[in-house]
DNA sequence: CTGAAAGCGCTAACAC
DNA sequence: GTGTTAGCGCTTTCAG
């Protein structure tokens, strides 16, 4: 990059030292407004912009959050981004976004990226198979906050925001038992994820000592979702209704009943956890409920500005769940 | 943050001075084996991380892409960015990642950022209401690479990548011609659009002298989509096709179709152009144009790399469409 | 109200 | 092979 405007050239042409240009520049009370003005004015002229490795350097902030998340397409993360984004903007922040691909090294190369462009807070979801969480609680040694969110380490010190999960399961749970559904295909996500066995535990209890036959399944991805509700749909003894553990899990199943020509809700009833959208592309709606990367990155936001401000205990925060009537049930 | 070790103090208690240390964490030639390892050795214990902001200051160079998109989440920007993250990484580039929300206001906020932040390069799409790119171009004559993705700015001293539109159109048009369709529901985006623009001009040539009606509707959004699928399917005489400029306005005429019972292909033919994902929930799967975010970002990357190496003349390069057979025609 | 000067951490001539 | 030094552009005491 050519070299651009600094504060020392406009020094020089308007016969004014740096250091009066620098707090012209940022409107300091003790700076005249004739000289503020004609400061104002050549700036602009010039095209002048601050060299923010210079101010980082000097003053140790950047007003840039790193954000930390699997993956930046897909079902989730990217409402997430968009979320915390909006508010970062309105503050001044901006977002340095990396991705770990669910990869624990590459997570740590996404820490020292963090470290390195010395970022003013971290957002950290993490990979599927992070099992240490040291190089993170480093980071927080050196005080730059992280709070994690969604994929949560299972210790207690440290910041997180969470869906609340086992709720969320337990909603949907009890809308299916009140509807007296006898035989349900019940899919769940790969169970070695923290987030599939809280969901899974909390469902089981709700119909521990009824009737009804819950035929709980483990799908790794959209894909098996669809052979394995086509599977079951082939047989004999159908079900009458499927819960659906996620959006992944949702759209395989809905391929699979297209495949069927199984009707929602006069053939099967379907009930799923999402973050809002897949659900409403069908006819009718599906019934689901929510669990929203919007909300949760308004939370996130909220207890990275609260933490700057001098809130550091460790605390866990959690959004509630709400259940969203579609027809398909 | 708190102060992070520096190579000043790696250089005292090695009682090394800084230059030596400096070059020995980079692998300098000059610096001898021991040196090398000694240094290396104390920098991992002490957890040394560069200080980009110094390095940054030092060198004017920073490994940092921004990436300028209207909207981080939805249909299309997120695989792009997914997809040069993944090069860029390899690399050792970072990205700067700016929503500018479809508005030109705070993309040139979003331009002042990246300059702000001496990034390497900037890939941006420009906003559905940008008329004026001079912002754009200060940042090129400050030897900043500008590579303007998808929506790009029609004049031509500026290096664009950009999906084929017209042929992309072209293409599906003449899929549909040759299956011999009659009466073709052909729904196009806000007419405003330049790329709304391009597609229906093409389209329109392939049909133009033929018998078919292709009823040139105009959509805002996945809603209108759906609500005006409907209201025409409602009507006596019926389409034998559908036309979808684009995903969001496919899944608001599978909606539709679902609402009224109608069955793909048998009842109505539809194809659409699309990033590949939606047309693979439903079943039979919809046959689509490719128009790739993931292949874009490739290129967009390829480009951009060419462009650091010397290759700055200005070019226009275009990823091909291709045909993906689904069952819906 | 304004200026002088130090220094943030690092790199790269230039010396030795 | 290693050390010395200047300086990237900015902010911030401290001194007028």
């Amino acid at each position: 990059m050519k070299s651009s405007t600094t504060i020392f050239e406009i020094a020089k042409i308007l016969k004014l030292s740096p250091s009066t240009v620098s707090r012209a520049l940022k409107n300091h009370q003790d700076i005249s407004e004739v000289t503020k003005q004609r400061v104002l004015e050549l700036a602009k002229k010039l095209d002048y912009e601050p060299n923010a490795f210079a101010v980082g350097l000097r003053t140790n902030n950047t007003h840039i959050f790193g954000v930390i998340v699997p993956t930046i397409s897909g079902f989730f993360y990217d409402s997430f981004i968009a979320s915390i984004e909006e508010e970062a903007r309105k503050a001044g922040y901006a977002l340095f976004i990396l991705q770990s691909s669910d990869d624990p090294d590459q997570e740590i190369e996404n820490i020292k990226l963090c470290k390195q462009n010395r970022v003013s807070g971290v957002f950290a979801c993490l990979s599927t198979f992070t099992e240490d969480i040291t190089d993170f609680q480093k980071l927080k040694e050196k005080d730059v906050p992280v709070i994690f969110f969604d994929k949560v380490p299972s210790q207690n010190n440290c910041n997180k925001v969470c869906l609340a999960d086992a709720q969320a399961a337990d909603l949907a749970a009890n809308v299916l038992k009140k509807k007296n559904k006898k035989r349900i295909l019940s899919l769940f996500g790969d169970i070695h994820l923290s987030i599939t066995q809280r969901r899974l535990d909390e469902y089981q209890k709700v119909f521990a000592g009824t009737s009804s036959e819950i035929m709980i399944t483990h799908v790794g991805n959209t894909e098996e979702s669809r052979s394995k509700t086509h599977e079951v749909f082939s047989s004999k003894v159908k079900p009458d209704a499927i819960f659906c553990m996620s959006d992944e899990i949702l759209i395989g199943v809905m391929k699979a009943l297209e495949q069927l020509r199984l009707k929602v809700p006069d053939d099967v009833s379907v009930i799923t956890l999402s973050n809002g959208f897949f659900p409403k592309l069908y006819w009718p709606e599906i019934t689901y409920v929510e669990t929203s990367g919007y909300k949760l990155g308004k939370l996130a936001y909220k207890r990275m500005m609260d933490y700057i401000e001098g809130n550091t205990a460790d605390q866990e925060l959690i959004i509630e769940s709400v259940l969203v009537e579609g027809g398909s049930i």
